[in-house]
DNA sequence: TTCTATACAGACTAAATAGTCTGTTTTGAG
DNA sequence: CTCAAAACAGACTATTTAGTCTGTATAGAA
């Protein structure tokens, strides 16, 4: 019952992450909402650095993997299962408390954005992490495309990878633009967009 | 001949935002960069950010209006004009000799995820510039659709959106990945999309 | 040439903040 | 209960950095 302090610190550095980005996040803050001490923190991580990369490490995988991983299986049709996915993305929360809200956009294009190109830690687990999520989505669709489900004219890999950038970069207007409508505006034309590339040709 | 300093400083402080953001911009060796002072800056400009946003400003409304105003009306096929507006935007420069340089992504989407939650005029302006940016391919799209190159079965605004989107998402992928490839295929796809959507149904 | 406003130069200030270090409390094994 | 190791608390340090302020050079008008 009894949360452990090193899993609350990385829920709140998280949610300062995506709220506020890297360099805006200050430690006091972070340590009086986690409810601890600069010796609370020190005694498990070795500096700020080290406890928002194992955060977006935890976090990052544990979304991806529960979110992502297997979603065509619970469903006939992929593009159905597509369609779905993108309907529940909104609604969906992160590990705990920690409301994955639409208006702060997507916290791994946050961090790419801010820290990718400053550090080469950031940069490696951010890459990491985007190939984790694409390689999902290549997973579920070639086995779409094995079961017959799918036409075989595209490449998986590369359609995994049109649909995570159309997906971050409709995020992206989303955060500055504040409209849900936009969010599924894109999305609708990404799922016509797949079932012509799919099905056709 | 002699370059005015104002001028030079707004260069510099793009170059900055667009390789460092916002937070991690250091003033002193951006006034070292610029060849002048700090009574040289705030002459000028009143504060730090006063600087940055007249610099997203400046920048960002020429190159949206340079690069991306009216490149239908040079081309016969409105599709092979985006295709060619594709090729061409890897190599584009932006005022002087600040490089466009992929690996850092995009400058917008950059300040955006950044600072558009932590500050309101950052916020204020970036939305401008993405609907400014929207608005000149909308306006293609509705011309292209009004002199019977294109059907008229999809919105232009939506799919201006959708667009943006798209690019934008792929410079993040880019920016982690650092593989032109990545950007190559998307756009492909992008277009082989959108002729489905312009043209059938 | 003189004079004044613009355009700088750079030392100094003040605040923010990551990291250190010393000490105290809690916990669990023996 | 004892005691040692883990889990904190919080004052202190050191550094970074935006912004200020005083002073100087330069350019153009009269």
């Amino acid at each position: 019952m009894k949360e452990n302090m090193r899993d609350i610190l990385i829920q709140t550095m998280f949610e300062s992450l995506y709220h506020e980005g890297y360099n805006a996040s200050n430690l006091i803050d972070l340590l009086k909402k986690a409810g601890t001490s600069k010796g609370g923190m020190y005694h498990y991580f070795g500096s700020k650095k080290e406890l928002a990369i194992e955060a977006m490490r935890v976090v990052g995988e544990n979304f991806i993997d529960r979110f992502w991983g297997g979603y065509f299986e619970r469903y006939e049709d992929p593009l159905a299962a597509l369609s779905e996915l993108f309907r529940a993305l909104p609604k969906a929360t992160i590990i705990g408390d920690c409301p994955f809200d639409f208006k702060y956009g997507c916290p791994l294009n946050q961090m790419i954005q801010e820290m990718s190109a400053l550090d080469e830690d950031f940069k490696t687990l951010l890459e990491l992490l985007m190939d984790r999520w694409i390689a999902l989505i290549s997973k579920d669709l070639k086995s779409a495309q094995d079961s017959g489900q799918m036409g075989t004219s595209f490449d998986p890999d590369s359609v995994a990878r049109f649909i995570v950038s159309s997906i971050e970069g409709t995020l992206t207007l989303m955060k500055v633009k504040q409209d849900i409508r936009i969010y599924e505006e894109n999305m609708a034309l990404l799922v016509r967009t797949l079932s012509v590339l799919s099905f056709k040709d």
